[in-house]
This record gives C-alpha cells, sequence and structure tokens, in this order.
DNA sequence: GCAAGCCTGACC
DNA sequence: GGTCAGGCTTGC
C-alpha cells in the first residue's frame, strides 16, 4: 500500500518523465474516483501543461498551466492499492484502470489504476489545494525535530494512532507506523504527551531513517512493488514486525504480537518495546501512573 | 473474514 | 477540541 516513500517515487518518476508535457486528453472511466463532477474534472485539465509535481504526505500534486489562465492542480490520492502509471498509449489497459491521461505528442499516457477505488483525484485552484494541504500536518519526512515534538505534546491518544493520522503528522501509514515504534522502542500504545523527549526524538530519527531506506529502495523496485500488491514479500525492505505475529524479534527472539490500536493491527515486540506503566495491563489507553520509561531488551 | 486509508459521525 | 468506531471496496 502506498505511503510516504511510495509516492515520493511516483513523485519523481513524474518529474523525470512528465515534466513540460500538455495532457491532449482526459477520458475517466469510472466517475466514482473522481472528487467533484468529473466534467468539470477533464475540462480543467485538458490542454494544460504539466508545469511541477510535488506532494506533501501521501498527497501527490501536479500543477498544470495554460497561457493567461490561472494555474490548476491535479491532486492524487493513492489511498490503499491506488497506482498512477506512466505507459504507452498503445499498452493493453489493465482491469481498474479508471482515468487516462494521454500526454504530449510521443504516445504517453499517464494512468490511474485502483483496485479497491480507496484513493481519488480531483483538480483544485491554487486557494484551494493551500486550504487542501493545511489540513495535513507537517510532512514526516520533511519535518524538523521541533515540529515533531511540538505535533506530539497534548496528544492522550496511543502513539500508533498518532503516528497515522495525517492531520498529526503527514506520510505513514501502517507499516512504517509500526517499523518506526519499533526501531524506536516505543509500544504502540505509549500516550505521546507522556513520552520522555529523548524518546521523541529517538522516534523521529526512527521515522527518518525507516523512510529513507523506503524512498531509497523504492526507487528502484517500484515496478516490482505495483505488480505484487499485498504479499509481504513486496517490499524491499525487510520488515521487523509488521505482520510478523508469533514470529521471533529479529533483536531478541521474543515473539511479535499483534494488538488493534483503532481498528488497525498493530505488530509489536513485547521485551524491546515494554508497555509503559500509564497503560493498564489489558487493553485501553487510560490508566493511572508515571510516565517512566522502562529498559528495553 | 480480513486488510488497508480516510471520511463521517458519535462520544466525552 | 481530541479520540475512536464504522463504513466504504475487493482480492485473498
Amino acid at each position: 500500500m502506498p505511503e510516504l516513500p511510495e509516492v515520493e517515487t511516483v513523485t519523481r518518476g513524474l518529474k523525470k518523465h512528465a515534466l513540460g508535457l500538455n495532457i491532449a486528453a482526459v477520458e475517466v472511466r469510472h466517475h466514482g474516483v473522481i472528487v467533484g463532477p468529473s466534467e468539470a474534472f477533464v475540462e480543467s485539465l485538458r490542454g494544460r501543461r504539466i508545469q511541477s509535481v510535488d506532494r506533501k504526505g501521501k498527497v501527490l500534486f501536479v500543477e498544470v498551466a495554460r497561457d493567461g489562465e490561472p494555474l490548476r492542480y491535479l491532486v492524487v490520492r493513492l489511498g490503499m492499492t491506488g497506482q498512477l502509471t506512466l505507459q504507452s498509449r498503445e499498452a493493453a489497459l489493465e482491469p481498474h484502470t479508471h482515468v487516462r491521461m494521454v500526454l504530449g505528442e510521443g504516445g504517453k499516457e499517464l494512468r490511474f489504476r485502483d483496485v479497491r477505488r480507496f484513493g481519488n483525484l480531483r483538480s483544485l485552484d491554487r486557494a484551494e489545494l493551500a486550504t487542501f494541504l493545511a489540513r495535513l500536518g507537517p510532512d514526516a519526512q520533511r519535518a524538523t525535530p521541533e515540529e515533531f515534538l511540538a505535533a506530539m505534546r497534548g496528544r492522550h491518544g496511543a502513539i500508533k494512532s498518532w503516528l497515522m493520522n495525517q492531520q498529526a503528522l503527514a506520510g505513514l501509514g501502517n507499516i512504517y507506523a509500526d517499523e518506526a515504534l519499533f526501531a524506536a522502542r516505543i509500544h504502540p500504545l505509549a500516550q505521546p504527551a507522556r513520552v520522555a523527549t529523548v524518546t521523541a526524538l529517538a522516534l523521529y530519527r526512527a521515522v527518518q531513517k525507516v523512510l529513507a531506506q523506503a524512498v531509497a529502495r523504492q526507487g528502484t523496485s517500484f515496478r516490482d512493488y505495483l505488480d505484487i500488491e499485498g504479499r509481504p514479500g513486496r517490499f524491499a525492505i525487510k520488515l521487523k514486525v509488521y505482520q510478523r505475529t508469533g514470529e521471533p524479534c529479529r533483536r531478541c527472539k521474543a515473539k511479535i504480537r499483534r494488538v488493534v490500536i483503532a481498528g488497525r493491527s498493530s505488530h509489536f515486540c513485547p521485551r524491546c518495546q515494554p508497555r509503559p506503566r500509564h497503560i493498564a495491563k489489558m487493553r485501553g489507553p487510560r490508566a493511572a501512573g508515571r510516565v517512566t520509561r522502562a529498559a528495553s531488551c
């Protein structure tokens, strides 16, 4: 599933191969993936030139321009199974291809494919884009340690949920959230507000490291990643905890455990990520206690 | 039946 | 305001 590193990879790919190209034609094959009326979507993009490509968190946006008209932005959310690919116009149309855009004269085509249709596309003007992006917290990869610590302040829910909350910090999904917590040796139910500053900084570094590694590898294996969807083997990175329930921790051999937090499965090592005192024994983030840091394995 | 990201609505 | 359950979708 696409998280920040995958979106970053797509962004780089578009910058490399689609900048300066004209959107000659737009075809919406499934209207459900377009936010707003699809006729307006098509009209607002057709005949415009791709001027820049960027992302914030998992949101990708393509700036398109036409002489004498205000800028517009194609905003893409890949959701869970969304794919944005650049291929030849003649290439066979794969199932669940919902949008096609003919680019330039070279027979290239940008395609949006999404089996589960959690992803979507929309066309926004500059002000709308600003509002849209303002709803997101700082980008997980570009945030400074100060911004990261500030975002954690006053948060009392599970730190796992916080990491995945795009309004708090933009870019992490379930996989990298689990992996970053493991790297920083933090229990997924710990409360952000009660995590010691040194530990919070360890988490900041873990997030940076996990994302950087993923970006570095997806850059070369993205194609494979797209092809093999939904299997643990698809990741270039060796996962330490994600979907390894019952398997031995790669660090200490304890059995990896799984708990459901806010409806999402969370994987952690009970020895490397000890339960903080402020978390009650069986479940529920609410309990009395101190902010003590337990020792790691 | 489960998994995912994200939105809506309910709760305190 | 923060927090969280539920629902969407479909292949395994």
